[in-house]
DNA sequence: TATGAATGAGGGTTCATTCAT
DNA sequence: CATGAATGAACCCTCATTCAT
């Protein structure tokens, strides 16, 4: 019967059940653990959320809202496009690195019914951020030209492979490295 | 009490198992349906598999060889470095369009304490193949000078990244595209 | 969802599970059953004992030490030897009538891996009990001379056998009769 | 395929149900084992025996009518009564050391539907053999005078209980000191 | 006479969810 | 707001038994 306000007690709900799916996936998380984990009871649990599938959509809506507004701000610079692709990639990975636990989950159950439409919007978004560099680098002439909707996917793609090497087998990736390879490509210039 | 070869019923297992798995995760995939997947009672499907673990593991095992092996056979060509990476690169992603199921599961349980190893242990391998490419790349004055290992770290991710978003989001990708990417990154030549 | 005290629950719970292992033996014995016969779910068992070896377990135990700690008394009493091993051997029987369930399941699952430590230990000690009975009785005079250890043995197995004989196909003995057949033996006075 | 007589398979069954029942009781004996150990294929066994009830209960009446007829010999002699039953229990002992494996598996599994009758069977008849012998020892003045009847059951539970002793807790017990027990009790000659 | 693949009921156990307190 | 005892469906797995070969 620890009374605490009602805002509190959710904070501490989400940190748990991040932290048990995070650890054990959707299925085999239980409402039970989570509960232990927050400091409340079972029934406390379904005081803020109706059931399991609720707080499993609440954490990745929130999460990917955070995340998504923090990322969008670096594509609406006016540097130039390498620039403000290498800002933007540096940015993801950074974000990956903070959020590691998060991305795990993310990737894990991303095929998972609930929450798929969220993280397909997501990645469009993204995509879209990049394809809209992109363009502009090369309509600026700093880019080489080519399919930019094409190229956005495979960046989108690479990104995210990335990412998943760093969250899942803690890789450590160098956003200057990571960048020149993205820039540059493995051919010597002159070359193609 | 339909009589089979056990052979033939071990291979619909498998298959349905590798269905099962996929669809719905390693936790969330029941037993019984496997077997019904199977055409088998239950009790059929553990006369040749010992238990689920087992059965999961024994799904994971083959199916990586299997790939390892066409993988491996791709690296070890004598042509032009960038030549040999196009190959490798486009065989991967073949691979990944014909083994869409397989990916998933693989990617979604890849952190999974079963089969945890064998799957660092492709990647490690895949990674390799890529850095002995870039290496030979570089000696032969073809690829511009980079940390190998680093790069060959990225080109593994960025692969790993465009698989995921084929396999996941039935996004299209054609090879052309894509090794153009790798080979000559965003950046029109001369730049830097 | 009948709200019950947690101790009522357990307690229903024990008896219904003495009931049942004694009726079918350890393996036979259904956990549904069990909760059948304690008026709970499955599951509400499940919230007292962790599994079915811990209900076991734990019934064996305590049954075990109410009884030895009963017996133990009996035994400490100054009393001439023949009196005091009339008065234990009385003890015996009475108990045995009186938790003939637990006799039964006792003596069934003697050689069962759980608990088994216990029910040694349990025989050793009567055993112990019985033996220093006899020297006393031997000591001052009361009984004639004998390898005290070994027929402590043979008491202790005699008593086993009627007791068992007694929960097991419902004969009847009288305390008198058996105290003074292990006091006399069939023999006439003054032969040997 | 091994081609053998059908009783030679026969014999092998019964040897290994009674090692594999013995060992596990009658519930989690499984004829899978039973068959391996007996060197048949499942199907085999059921060849031979309907069900595993019947291959329980043939293996309970054979053996039960083995021992019986052993031991129904020593109680018809015409020696003196002491030496009738001296002769009686040192034959259940014996038979008690040869054949442990059954006498476990037969108190373990008394209480058990199946065989129940004949194994009260067999008990009622020992008891009436010893009332015989007693009847008689009182008769010939050997023995004091008693319920021959009551005295009858507390000899067979007696005994009951020293061969569960031996059979269970490999305690060990000379014929000897047995007999000396049953035939003087424990006070001293000329007490009562 | 013998095999062993196949069946499916049933057993132990977990866990999301409910509700009286 | 909060608790935690209680429920019961569903899970993994075993095993007696059958039957085509």
């Amino acid at each position: 019967m620890n009374k605490r306000s009602g805002i509190e007690s959710k904070k501490r709900i989400i940190a748990a059940a991040m932290e048990v799916f995070s650890r054990e996936g959707y299925a085999k998380a239980s409402m039970r653990e989570i509960a232990k984990a927050s400091g409340l009871s079972i029934g406390g649990v379904y005081l803020y959320f109706r059931n399991k599938e609720e707080l499993y959509k609440s954490l990745i809506n929130n999460k990917m809202r955070d995340i998504a507004s923090k990322l969008e701000k670096a594509a609406g610079t006016t540097e130039p496009a390498s620039a403000a692709l290498s800002h933007f990639l540096t940015l993801h990975l950074e974000n990956a690195l903070k959020n590691k636990e998060f991305i795990l989950l993310h990737i894990r159950e991303h095929g998972f019914a609930f929450g798929r439409e969220v993280k397909k919007r997501f990645f469009r978004n993204q995509q879209e951020l990049i394809e809209k560099i992109i363009v502009r680098g090369i309509h600026e002439g700093e880019f080489r030209r080519c399919n930019a909707s094409e190229t956005a996917k495979l960046v989108m793609g690479a990104l995210r492979g990335i990412v998943l090497s760093v969250a899942l087998d803690d890789i450590t990736v160098t956003p200057r490295i990571m960048n020149a390879f993205v820039l540059n490509g493995l051919l010597r210039s002159g070359k193609s």
